[in-house]
DNA sequence: GTATGAATAAATGAGTACATTAAAAGATGC
DNA sequence: GCATCTTTTAATGTACTCATTTATTCATAC
């Protein structure tokens, strides 16, 4: 997609604003998103704003409540159980699969992606580690090919990032989940390189399986 | 919920009735759903037809090109065996965690839906048919408690309909997927009844498999 | 005759103003 | 003093209008 010159439109932009605003912890389990205030502060219109609250809304990140508003969600260490369980099962399809459907080209930029993801691990840069991270694992839902595990993978993703934000209280730091992730991508990678699909989707469960060790802490 | 007198807003009449429009086959994949058309036929303005549009596309239910419009997806059968796949998945799930967690309320709610799905179908009333077994597999997946489980299994039920409603051309016929679904369906509620998980897992796996049948033919 | 360019038409994208509704605050009766 | 009803307020829901963009058609040059 090289040269494409993309132009993303004002509900995308919003999108992708709130998305930030909320992993860099604006916002709490409770607070109202109210549309005024998000229009001024990014700049544009209500409308733009309340459709992108509309698919994060669909999509899980959000919850609305009629003529209320959105806001985000208050989320129980059951419910993460249960939303980690699920991505599990989903994230280990997706190991699966691409480790016999995805293409050499996409194998070199998830191990790119995750050469990022370690810098940014090491540099404590929540931001960057973050979109590495959700880099690597909806680059690896796109070389499956299955359009439909995709999209279920990255709903998950984004449900589980609210978790993982309120939760996984260090993050980045030594004691947080996401300290041994380069290195657990990296194994699935050498999985999947090898076309081992049941290799891929062992080391898929262990990653995913630890990140929901923060639930029981 | 009974004597809570709801108003849909017109966001939801105008999906509740686009999707009507689809599963009574008025589009065809392919088809191009203009907004226009659609307000002055629904009566309202083009906003809520705008926004039950997107939802439908973040659903995974319509394809949406930006500067274009909205279409219905052409769908293909190795897709169709792809979405099948990972809804037995989901659906094996759903039957597992319900067999544990379903209220005898509920069960006696979708012993009922299952009565007038085997009426429908006797009568061959596609439209009634559909609904039934729409709300039999919603119910279900609410009664698993799992609000990340139910989000998905309606999702992928949506986009499933897609392939019933254009590849299952006797649908409600003899001949149809959907011949023994009331049997299925009361085969699987049985489990659910004994609290036998495993049992409802396995039959409700059968159940998506004999739907997946139809790409064969 | 074909190809390239501009002009036009038709659709969605976005902004604004107004309607609707739900919650909170206040008043009034007991 | 408490409860309930009314009023007010603040937010989303909806309609309308204009901007933007894309695709098609027509004209012109080679």
């Amino acid at each position: 997609m090289v040269g494409t010159n993309y132009k993303p439109s004002s509900e995308e932009q919003a999108y992708a604003e709130i998305l930030r605003l909320i992993y860099k912890r604006k916002f709490i389990p409770g607070d109202f998103l109210q549309e005024e205030y998000l229009s001024h502060t990014l700049g544009m219109s209500r409308t733009p704003i309340n459709r992108a609250l509309s698919r994060m809304n669909i999509e899980g990140i959000l919850e609305r409540k009629k003529k209320k508003g959105c806001f985000i969600p208050v989320v129980t260490l059951d419910e993460g159980k249960k939303l980690f369980t699920l991505r599990a099962m989903i994230e280990e399809q997706v190991a699966w699969e691409a480790a016999q459907t995805c293409s050499e080209e996409n194998l070199q930029k998830l191990t790119k992606i995750n050469e990022k993801d370690r810098q940014a691990l090491e540099e404590k840069d929540d931001e960057a580690y973050y979109g590495a991270n959700r880099d690597f694992h909806f680059l690896l839902a796109e070389s499956t090919g299955n359009r439909y595990l995709e999209r279920v993978s990255k709903q998950l993703f984004h449900q589980a990032s609210i978790y993982i934000f309120f939760y996984d209280s260090f993050y980045t730091s030594p004691q947080g989940s996401s300290f041994y992730t380069p290195k657990q991508h990296e194994t699935i990678l050498v999985f999947i390189g090898k076309r081992d699909a049941e290799g891929a989707r062992e080391s898929m469960k262990e990653h995913i399986t630890h990140t929901m060790k923060m639930f029981d802490a």
